[in-house]
DNA sequence: CTGAAAGCGCTTACAG
DNA sequence: CTGAAAGCGCTTACAG
């Protein structure tokens, strides 16, 4: 079924059937109505790609996540339970807003090719990206593209600093830092001095931010950084497991608390702890990250920080949207607060 | 950039172009080798709604994901965690087979309308559809566009009894009935007696397989099925988290072990039980349902029934792209294992 | 208010 | 081996 055959049907032409499909003024009522019904009656739906080609948009966004680990791996991105609520907001808020949404997941370098193609191939009217590493090139390239793109979790002076801040982009982003600074200072709150930090990848915007707040409000302190305190888990849970565990059997001496750049790995914290014959708090406190649903699910729940994920990707929806209807059309950014959660997994020393 | 610019560029014409970029046998080496050179240069691609207007397909599948959950609640569908695993394997299986994947969430009964139109807008070549609730009429009209369709959970006999086996559809389950069976005796063979079950949605088919084997088996037992023994959780952490915490104020006598139709509520039940001053499995012993990452996370580890997601939605995605690509042409099903995982959280009485 | 026609950027018989 | 041309199904000035 074409617009030919409703236009036949409807006693018209393509031009009117057209003209109602896209809701023009100059088309009376009536005959509006009579092409309506037709349209209606045999469930007519114009062809996508020839609208598209005939240079309506395509009304889909790509939604492009950066897995935190290896595609071989077992581990792959959905270990990360920020993944499922972050796709989750993004799909619900586009569709409530008219759009489709492409969805890739970047693992190496190359995959970034995968972008630019869905771009260039006009696939998608804009993108999304979660989760970039720091990689300048690869985002000038992108940026260069000129299609609309949001990028959450990146640091915006690297964007500002290489006059990436063109108006075909914008960035959003927690305020992981100033969480990571309350996470720490409620340790020191309590009584800690020795503390720990199980890391993310420091070559993310996000895992950067949260080790230098650790690292600065331990120094404001006047707390020494233990280097075998700080344990490289890369946002992971397998390493974080096999890190702590690591930690425990070399016999060092321990920290009483440790701040945890994810919920993910804190979860790991507890498992190694625990089979260790550690119990949380009472021997260990630990500070998570995201407050994710497995914050809550863990025993005892854990105290971390609230990372605003709906309100972010949401956010970043009405942003790529914004920008793929010209509504706005200039560079822009927004932090989101990123609270510290208090629950069960740290005690008063 | 379009095809006519490449061609100048590499004196040829636009058929030439065409021919080198679908790989057809009839192009000399060197006049391939001067195009591709120029295709390299300019980053060119060919735009992908002309192409599929021309003929070719769209290249992605569409992938509907049917919530547990109304849209306006709290709860939405990434609190099942099967979501995040099953999208994420999808999106890697197409993106490796060279297809794009569209992705949509349906909640309620009038999304099923996004399908429709998905696939008459021609948007996409095939569709997935997962958690589907029995619903023969929907499944009648969307089978009815012709469109390559793969289902997965849900019943085949009203596939088959409806005469919805067509050609354009294929059905990928995992036998839960025989999984639930195991999970059941496991419980038996324990020495419970008195066994409860918080329940999924049992209008979902694997909803309805888990309850049947869980009766089943307690009759050819000879054991006596206690209403108020029987939770109704409908898959949501939240409603199997109130129901045990109603069925525990009630003062009415308990179970000593509950089958849980998935490990969300399996979770739930144990934040109830721990909170009522339970030990898992002292005082109550639990199984759950899907061997997703929360069961080796919860304390102690869950004893559970494994679904196969990564194969299911592996299967799925081969069989569409089959089906898209005329590859298979005949209605078919597969139903994978789901072995019983015996973990910690089930006691000998 | 409405239709004929050009154009969007490809692919693919067809002819040579 | 290769080009000219028709066609895919729309939209949108343009003319009336």
């Amino acid at each position: 079924m074409r617009s030919e055959d409703i236009a036949k049907l409807a006693g018209v032409s393509r031009s009117t059937v057209s003209r109602v499909i896209n809701n023009y003024p100059n088309v009376p009522p009536t005959t509006r109505d009579k092409v309506l019904k037709v349209i209606e009656q045999h469930q007519y739906q114009p062809n996508s790609y020839a609208r598209a080609l005939a240079g309506k948009g395509t009304n889909t966004i790509g939604l492009f996540v950066v897995s935190t680990a290896e595609k071989t791996a077992g581990n792959r991105i959905y270990q990360n339970n920020y993944f499922a609520p972050f796709v989750e907001s993004v799909v619900d808020t586009a569709n409530s807003l008219g759009y489709y949404v492409l969805i890739h997941t970047l693992y190496a370098l190359e995959d970034y090719q995968k972008v630019k193609q869905a771009c260039l191939q006009k696939r998608i009217d804009g993108a999304i990206m979660v989760g970039t590493r720091k990689q300048v090139e690869v985002i000038r390239e992108l940026v260069s593209l000129e299609a609309p793109i949001v990028l959450i979790d990146y640091d915006i002076g690297e964007i500002i600093g290489n006059r990436l801040d063109r108006s075909n982009v914008s960035v959003i982003n927690s305020k992981d830092y100033d969480g990571a600074v309350e996470a720490v200072e409620h340790l020191i709150t309590l009584g800690h001095r020795k503390i720990g930090m199980i890391n993310g990848s420091v070559n993310t915007f996000s895992g950067s931010e949260r080790y230098k707040a650790y690292e600065s409000v331990l120094q404001s302190h006047g707390l020494p950084i233990e280097p075998h305190y700080i344990l490289n888990g890369e946002f992971l849970k397998q390493n974080a497991y096999h890190e702590v565990k690591g930690l425990l059997a070399s016999g060092q001496e321990l920290p009483t608390a440790f701040f945890t750049a994810n919920d993910d790995m804190a979860a790991a914290a507890y498992e190694a702890f625990k089979e260790f014959g550690f119990s949380i708090p009472n021997d260990i406190s630990i500070v998570g990250f995201d407050d994710g649903p497995i914050a809550t699910q863990l025993a005892p729940k854990l105290t971390t920080v609230q990372v605003p994920i709906y309100d972010m990707s949401k956010e970043a929806v009405h942003k790529v949207v914004a920008l793929c209807e010209q509504t706005v059309t200039a560079f822009s950014t927004v932090s989101f607060p990123a609270p510290l959660i208090v629950r069960d997994s740290c005690r008063q020393l």
